[in-house]
DNA sequence: GTAATTGCAAACGGTTTGCGATCTC
DNA sequence: GAGATCGCAAACCGTTTGCAATTAC
């Protein structure tokens, strides 16, 4: 998240990497995943190599990535059901009370055989403040 | 999240960070904004007791964290619009196609005057084969 | 008095980064 | 050849944890 360069060569690593990612997209691989089955086709990679052609990819549109804590934790002592709106210009966040979603934890769980028990749902934009400033 | 324990005492420590989370909760501190704070009246708090309290807020129902990142990072290369399912038993994740909720995306720009741009929604439960497990 | 909790400081662990060497174009 | 990328290792940084001292009950 910090590199904004798309510039962009096909190395023999990242063609790896992408090839592997996309053959095991049903098991969502973490890095460390990832790591430990291109090692086996080229074992001097490092780490390093991995998550740099990881953010690269994902630049590209090429692969998404999940769960990823841009944020840091925050705290909230309201704790009724409401969710969360993130604006990604000034990192304010905001409540956003919405009609409770408990039956899309139902139906998830009829047409997929799992038993849904919650759901997390963050909202990413700009907020009112922010979407007014349209230079600075 | 690695701590079990619901024994819960009444310290000065506990009290004073309860009452700071609830009268910011509009502002949904992070922990160290926590910190900071808390630390004007009890100057020499550390972030071990802000942490460990913060947990045991939550175990008790009193607090909510949000993008607390307990799941790594994970990578798909099915970029088009999917959700996810996580189990919380073995940490496998799904894919959940589910109709595309862009309506959702306008209907929170319009009630709270913001512009949302994407949202993530996952779900969390058991999965088929760690449902069907009663006993170990 | 006993056990939960604190303050301190070190450890943890996933991710990032600086640097000289290497590879792509 | 220029500059993007690599491998390596160290740094980063939010969070967790071990421990002796303190505090709540």
């Amino acid at each position: 998240m910090s590199q904004l360069r798309l510039i962009t060569r096909t190395t023999n690593q990242r063609q790896v990497i992408y090839d592997y990612v996309q053959g095991a997209s049903l098991s969502h691989p973490t890095a460390e995943h990832i790591f430990r089955a291109v090692r086996k086709k080229l074992p001097r990679i490092s780490f390093g190599t991995v998550y740099r052609n990881l953010l690269a990819l994902e630049q590209q549109g090429l692969i998404v990535s999940l769960f990823y804590a841009k944020e840091h934790a925050r705290y909230d002592a309201l704790v009724d059901n409401h969710y969360h709106f993130v604006c990604e210009k000034c990192d304010k966040v905001e409540n956003i009370s919405l009609e409770e979603m408990q039956e899309i934890n139902k139906q998830i769980s009829r047409r997929h055989g799992v038993q849904v028990h919650s759901h997390r749902l963050y909202f990413y934009g700009l907020c009112s403040d922010c979407s007014k400033i349209k230079k600075v």
